[in-house]
DNA sequence: CGCGACCTTGACTAAGTTCAAGCTGGGTGG
DNA sequence: CCACCCAGCTTGAACTTAGTCAAGGTCGCG
């Protein structure tokens, strides 16, 4: 399923803070598109940190359905889930390598406090996101939705042109909508004249006043 | 706005636990049906527990539109939020007992560890109502969030007939939907004898397992 | 070049909203 | 104590939005 790279104590330079046990205990790992990190039901014996690549968290229901829990991008701590188990299923959207450090190895190293921190940060920011999310979905229209989520990923990235790491069913899942609608909501966008999609992986903002507006609506 | 209960320093018995400095601190207020707790801007300095009544959180938008952010009941702690200042207003649904302690008042009692574990707890707690309700208004019907909702109020509490703390609206508000829709769903889900209603605010489940097969569709 | 996955588009349908009346029940004043 | 009143709830009909189903297009890869 997954499999090691080479330096197994590597502390990526671009990543390495002060006192980043993490950086130093870590394993790199790299995962291919669409491979399974974690799934839910195992161990939460971990923490990652995904140093290059997005990665989407889900939910399988019985039904089906899958709800997103949410995207992590470069750079970002995620699995760090409050209780013993993962309640959520993480996946490789693109080809990623993540660093992964085993919780009792880095409490062995005395890291203790500093992973406590790590957890309490990650806590924040999902529940920061989930409020997030949760506002997206109650009361905003698809147009809304899509709007604020392209917003979204443009407020992540500097560049001009923004990469989609997602494919439309999984934006659709994210936002509680069909494939079908944000694909028309997409295309509408694009005929006012507020996003030009290169590609349907790439899109440029090219009026930033008037998606904001959207997406706050 | 809000008025003072005698008793300054009374730990409520039932609420008391072996350490509970929140109980020996804290002050008792009461807060008439609909005053503000607290509101959104306002610092978050103090830790409120929930002695007897329901509170609503919301988030006030410029459109006037106004997400649900949660709903707490009886016992609860509430209010710990993670940022310096409130991001969401804090309202009674009912006349409420809130016992009040500040933060700064609990560490300087050496309550350091308690609080800390307390925002903890709360913080945990909130993520996981915040998915839940995510996983409510993402990819579920009407009628589904309605019976959810309803299943999840009668699940908090031991008594045969429940009490609904909150009005339609507030319902409509936190389910994503509108009032009439909700109405609608409640008169449906009681033509299918899963619930009766013996007025709008009391209800009682008489096809528990049909409204939990309506909740997980 | 052609296949297959993914995206877009169109026509139709279903679900929920909107707008507009009516109803109900709990509280108040005569 | 009763009648009235009014906020909050329910109901109905028309409408709007997003979903469904089905077909066609596009892009990247073998």
């Amino acid at each position: 399923m997954m499999h090691m790279v080479n330096e197994f104590r590597a502390a990526p330079r671009e990543l390495s803070q002060p006192t980043d046990l993490m950086g130093a205990i870590g394993v790199r790992m790299a995962f291919a598109k669409d491979e399974e990190i974690y799934g839910q039901g195992e161990a939460t014996d971990f923490v990652y940190r995904l140093v290059h690549g997005t990665v989407r968290t889900s939910h399988f229901m019985a039904d089906g359905r899958r709800p997103i829990g949410d995207f992590y991008y470069d750079g970002e701590l995620f699995g760090l889930e409050t209780r013993s188990q993962h309640g959520l299923t993480a996946e490789a959207l693109s080809d990623c390598i993540v660093l992964v450090a085993s919780r009792k190895a880095l409490i062995a190293a005395g890291g203790d406090e500093e992973l406590r921190q790590l957890i309490w940060k990650a806590t924040v920011r999902d529940l920061d996101r989930a409020r997030e999310h949760l506002s997206l979905l109650v009361r905003k229209s698809a147009s809304e939705r899509v709007a604020s989520f392209l917003m979204g990923l443009a407020d992540r990235c500097c560049d001009e042109v923004v990469e989609l790491a997602m494919g439309r069913q999984d934006m659709a899942d994210y936002l509680g909508l069909t494939i079908e609608t944000v694909s028309r909501m997409i295309t509408q966008l694009q005929s006012a004249k507020v996003v030009e999609f290169k590609s349907c992986r790439q899109f440029r903002i090219t009026d930033r006043d008037a998606l904001l507006d959207m997406a706050a609506g």
